[in-house]
DNA sequence: ATGGTCGTTTGACGA
């Protein structure tokens, strides 16, 4: 069973990138994420033609996440089910696939470490730690997955300094992303690579892709039984490449096993 | 040293 995230900037934008990376790649299940459209212009039946069933969480011109799935998709669910107030924004939804419990999260990019935004790029991490924990358990078998904007650690940007005084490398953030891990998920991109420098996201400016300048943000988190099943992990870079890409290439996962 | 590009949009903002 085949797993990919991928911010997208844009469903509009890159429909058809989107459909032709799903024919040559075949996942079975998708987490999109920015797709900034309202519901009702997610294109689902183009989603369908090309084989997946799909739910989307919208909210139009900004953020939007999405999940599609060739091996079912049940328990779907909207924002957050943690006994607080909807979230502001359409930032996670989730689906059953194929046995495994599935989020597309678009966290809060915070903007700079005195913004509100910050604080709310915080509490809304915490939120999913908490209903995770309200939701879910570690040995259920889950996959956590988007763009946490968050550089886990020095190795996931290509210059440490990028990140002092700045979101995405912040001890608070870090602190929130290890608080997932001890609870129970893996970054299971991690796992499989041990070394600096691959990215999952480049700037569009000064042409960072090419000068392989970047950070690691978009994150797969697995449960242990979902570690135990992977059997590669990887960042497409291609398609970051050629013609209006998104400024995030896709993060992929196969798992052994039938789904 | 600065800002560099895309997306939402048609004037700035967000990332």
């Amino acid at each position: 069973m085949r797993i990919v995230t991928w911010n997208v900037n844009s469903l509009n934008a890159r429909i058809d990138r989107t459909v032709e990376w799903l024919e040559l790649f075949e996942p079975d299940v998708v987490c999109l994420q920015e797709t900034k459209l309202a519901d009702d212009a997610f294109p689902t039946q183009t989603f369908a033609d090309a084989g997946y069933e799909s739910v989307h969480h919208g909210q139009g011109q900004w953020n939007g996440v999405a999940i599609l799935s060739k091996v079912g998709l049940e328990d779907t669910r909207a924002g957050f089910d943690d006994g607080g107030e909807p979230d502001v924004d359409a930032r996670i939804v989730w689906a059953t696939c194929g046995g495994v419990r599935i989020a597309s999260c678009y966290v809060p990019n915070g903007r700079s470490l005195d913004d509100d935004h910050y604080q709310y790029k915080l509490a809304w991490l915490d939120r999913l730690a908490a209903d995770l924990d309200q939701n879910t358990s570690p040995t259920d078998d889950l996959c956590i997955v988007g763009d946490y904007n968050i550089a886990p650690d020095d190795r996931d940007v290509h210059d440490p300094k990028v990140l002092v005084g700045a979101t995405h490398g912040s001890q608070p953030e870090r602190d929130r992303l290890q608080a997932l891990l001890d609870w129970g998920l893996d970054d299971v991109f991690r796992l499989h690579h041990e070394e600096a420098g691959l990215y999952s996201w480049w700037d569009y400016r000064g042409g960072n892709f090419h000068k392989r300048i970047g950070m690691r943000i978009d994150l797969l988190l697995t449960s242990a039984s979902v570690t135990k099943r992977a059997q590669r992990v990887l960042v497409e870079r291609n398609a970051r490449k050629g013609k209006d890409p998104s400024d995030h290439a896709p993060v992929l996962v196969d798992l052994a096993g039938q789904a």
